[in-house]
RNA sequence: GCGAAAGUGGCGGAAUUGGUAGACGCGCAAGAUUCAGGAUCUUGUGGUCGCAAGGCCGUGGGGGUUCGAGUCCCCCCUUUCGCACCA
């Protein structure tokens, strides 16, 4: 049986009221004041909505309802990370062009926000792939390429053999490339890089100020990161009348340094292995590491292997010759790429002693017991006192004693405290089409020739073959190639290279607050103060790559004088992902096309409606945590939903005066203060069970008749604004029928009055030894003395008492009487 | 191994500051309505003993602090996530 609640006709009027309504573009330089920017940027790969449900769209619609009503100056704008690798891959499979593609699936995009009834500001909409936009990466490019922040190098790059483009560290998943799950080869290639290292300790530092982040993404940035202090120590090699410099974090161990190793790629490998017996068999090892892909190397499985170059070094603390050997566990591009191996004190070089038979010598010797350092089988790591060490000798392991050994090294001219990072510089050469082209020509005369400012932007062609052929197709574009140097009008060659998207989403936030300004990057006036974005509302995945990069790239424009802010993000939030049981899989995952357990928004907007299905993904648990798809618990919020409706059928039953009103509206006051309070910290599960107990309560009081007719329609229209954020279709419509015009995302956030919330009588817990007995009506005003004389009158109580004397009796007002007692004398 | 977060009914989850554990919803049960199904409405629903009144137990396990602990402290277990040859 219908109850009047058709979701249907109800969505699709006040959709198309609030596509009507968009008001022309919203000029922000005349604002002033404090204001609020919400922001997402999503990847139109056509696939993107089904996962998590919208539910980040879904909240931040309901957040910057909730802000408005607040009386908040809101901008919620939405743009498109349009460049990247789906698209070119689409166009290579399905041969449609990646602009096409793309824009299609804009377009269905749109469709879908505009069906979830989420309010963008439309004015301010950007897409990275157009040229409007993207020749300002171009521009970015070139100013950071003056300073030194943007080069080229010859580098060992992640290669994708399938994607054929290289790959940043960060999107290589355990050895697999981060979209197409490739095994992920190495290969040298000239690649621009942007000089993210320079502002390691800067992005390190900055988080310490970013409170409104979770403590988690602060965590792994700051392990991407990772900054390590130790010293930079230098071994002289006789042989070769030069020295290797090792960093180490423990220099206070350099006296048990009985070997070296060296990555097999480091530039003295060659010259230290020139005399040896089986030159060409370690020649031929060297180049099998060198093309092991990076992650499967630094894989914990992969065995350690290494090979002696017969050469030697000399410790420079004991003046003893050790033996120098290159093995596959040390990385090339961490610290000096060369350690000073201490197998007593470092569990890897003891694994690597032992299986190549290398001495051991202790420099920490534990206090209770000697050890024998020929069959240790456990590294000594933070225990034991310096000994054979002099000046040493009686140091225990800590902070001082490393200073000291740091101290004496720059004294004897061996060495220097020297801090390091983990963190590589950001490549962001791709092979591919579809990005913004790296603004450079190469000229035979001039070599790499920037394209000056008044020639951006460089445009990419339309017309490319896609045959998914090696190489990319950009390459292959005469028209796009062919070009003149910038200095001597000579033939030139354009860079075919595009840039990583990221660079497009590392700015995005500043072009939202002036998107059609034709003259620069952004209006700085506007950005400093719109700036910072108030609430990022996105997902983990992104707690590195873009965070991380956003990050430096804001700090880079802030020391190009543009913009104040050097964080842009002041708030963070990541909602958890919603998964769903797969029968694909038999168990419960993501929600994924791919993985076949999506929920159709589609269908279920059909089926039960848009309302529905946001306050349900408001409802469904505490959106920062992950949350299970269930497709039964959905009607609930349907229920909830159809029961508001019939309420607005059932008002007119109510008497002109009835005995409870104060009671509903004191129900009323305390749902508008615990909304409120729910929405403030994101609790929207909550939010929408309070406001399902206010209807209980509307309901229940409309049955009995219990609370009059004016009371009935106050606390129905407080339900509706509260509402509104979550369910914003429906609560529009009934709020016209209720007989108002203004639209309710214009009317005022209800507020509570703190009055209204007291009773004149409560009822009091009352405890005996801690356990609950019984409960008594008293004077909410009542003192302990009151209390005492009903608490002591109740039978319950008494029978408890029976035989025991009231020791102590500790009151909390308002809430209960804990009576304790002890055995009567 | 290191780091972080989390463990509450059949299920998703509530419980500002230590103060009535299980709000709200799903599911389930009984009843009402209906030709029937669905929908809707009412009541009940942590375990256990009891005809009942009521008692006892109960927030991963063990200990502690407190008049009082899901919440604070110590130890242990489990799960999830992140990092992981970084010298």
């Amino acid at each position: 049986m219908s109850n009047g609640y058709d979701h249907k006709a109800v969505e699709a009027k006040w959709q198309d009221r609030w596509e009507r309504q968009r008001t022309a573009e919203v000029d922000l330089r005349h604002f002033r004041g404090k204001y609020y920017m919400l922001m997402m940027f999503p990847y139109p790969s056509g696939d993107r909505l089904h996962v998590g449900h919208g539910r980040n769209y879904i909240l931040g619609d309901a957040l910057f309802r909730f802000l408005r009503m607040n009386g908040k100056r809101a901008l919620n704008p939405m743009g498109w990370d349009a460049f990247g690798l789906p698209a070119e891959n689409a166009a290579i499979q399905r041969g449609v062009h990646p602009r096409d593609w793309t824009l299609a699936n804009i377009k269905v995009m749109k469709e879908q926000f505009r069906r979830w009834g989420i309010l963008y500001d439309w004015s301010k909409e950007i897409a990275s792939c157009f040229p409007e936009y993207y020749r300002w990466n171009q521009w970015l490019f070139l100013r950071m390429l003056e300073k030194g922040l943007a080069y080229k190098k010859m580098a060992p790059v992640n290669w994708c053999p399938s994607c054929r483009t290289v790959l940043a560290n960060e999107q290589v998943i355990e050895g697999a490339c981060e979209r197409c799950g490739t095994a992920v080869v190495q290969r040298d290639l000239e690649q621009w890089f942007f000089r993210i290292t320079d502002y390691a300790e800067r992005l390190l530092a900055g988080l310490d100020e970013l409170e409104g982040w979770p403590e988690k993404v602060k965590v792994m940035q700051r392990n991407w990161i990772g900054r390590s202090e130790g010293a930079e120590i230098r071994f002289a090699i006789p042989a070769l009348k030069e020295a290797v410099t090792v960093f180490t974090t423990r220099p206070d161990t350099v006296h048990g340094a009985t070997f070296m190793v060296l990555a097999p790629e480091h530039p003295l490998a060659a010259r230290l292995i020139a005399k040896h017996p089986q030159k060409a068999e370690i020649e031929a090892w060297i180049e099998k590491v060198r093309n092991t892909p990076r992650i499967q190397r630094s894989a914990e499985e992969t065995p350690k292997e290494g090979r002696d170059t017969g050469a030697a070094a000399v410790n420079p603390a004991t003046g003893e010759k050790i033996p120098i050997w290159l093995a596959n566990y040390v990385l090339p591009e961490y610290g000096t790429g060369a350690v000073m191996a201490v197998p007593a004190h470092d569990a890897r070089d003891l694994a690597f002693a032992r299986q190549e038979g290398l001495p051991v010598r202790l420099v920490y010797h534990l206090e209770d017991r000697d050890v024998d350092p020929a069959a240790m089988t456990e590294a000594i790591l933070h225990e034991g006192v310096i000994r054979n060490a002099p000046p040493f000798d009686g140091l225990r392991d800590s902070p001082e004693t490393i200073q000291r050994f740091i101290d004496w090294l720059a004294e004897k001219g061996w060495g220097q405290g020297k801090v390091t990072y983990r963190l590589r510089d950001w490549l962001i050469s791709r092979q591919r089409y579809w990005g913004t082209p790296i603004p450079v020509v190469y000229c035979d005369k001039h070599g790499i020739v920037p394209v000056p400012d008044d020639q951006l932007p460089v445009e990419l062609p339309y017309d490319v073959e896609f045959t998914g052929r090696e190489g990319n197709p950009l390459s292959r574009s005469k028209e796009f190639v062919e070009t003149k140097c910038p200095k001597c009008k000579g033939p030139a060659r354009r860079e075919t290279d595009t840039m990583d998207t990221f660079v497009d989403s590392s700015w995005y936030y500043l072009r939202y607050l002036s998107p059609r300004d034709a003259n620069r990057m952004f209006d700085p006036e506007v950005a400093n103060r719109w700036m910072p974005v108030d609430q990022y509302i996105g997902g983990i995945e992104h707690a590195i790559l873009h965070l991380l990069y956003a990050r430096f790239i804001c700090r880079v424009l802030h020391d190009f004088r543009l913009v104040e802010a050097e964080e842009p993000f002041q708030n963070l939030f990541n909602q958890g992902m919603i998964t769903r049981w797969s029968d694909k899989s038999g168990r419960v995952e993501k929600m994924s096309k791919s993985r076949g357990n999506t929920v159709s928004p589609d269908e279920l907007i059909e089926e039960m409606g848009a309302d529905t299905e946001r306050v349900y993904t408001l409802f469904i648990g505490p959106p920062e945590k992950e949350a299970e798809w269930s497709d039964e618990a959905v009607t609930g919020a349907h229920r909830f939903l159809q029961r508001v409706w019939r309420l607005l059928e059932r008002l007119p039953e109510t008497p002109p005066t009835a005995p409870a009103d104060a009671e509903l509206e004191r129900d009323r006051h305390a749902t508008i203060q615990r909304v409120t309070h729910s929405l403030q910290r994101f609790s929207f599960n909550t939010a929408v069970a309070a406001l399902m107990e206010l209807s209980n309560s509307l309901y229940r009081a409309v049955e009995e008749k219990t609370a009059s007719r004016l009371r009935c329609e106050e606390t129905y229209d407080t339900l509706l604004q509260l509402l509104h954020p979550m369910a914003p279709h429906i609560t529009e419509e009934l709020w016209e029928r209720r007989g108002y015009t203004e639209s309710l995302l214009e009317t005022s956030w209800p507020e509570h009055d703190e009055k209204k919330l007291r009773r004149e009588r409560i009822h009091l817990v009352v405890q005996v030894d801690g356990k609950l007995r019984d409960r008594v009506e008293v004077d909410a005003a009542a003192d302990e003395k009151q209390v005492r004389e009903a608490v002591l009158a109740s039978p319950k109580v008494k029978e408890h008492l029976a035989g025991r004397d009231v020791a102590k009796a500790v009151l909390v007002p308002g809430r209960l009487i804990n009576l304790v007692t002890r055995k009567s004398a």
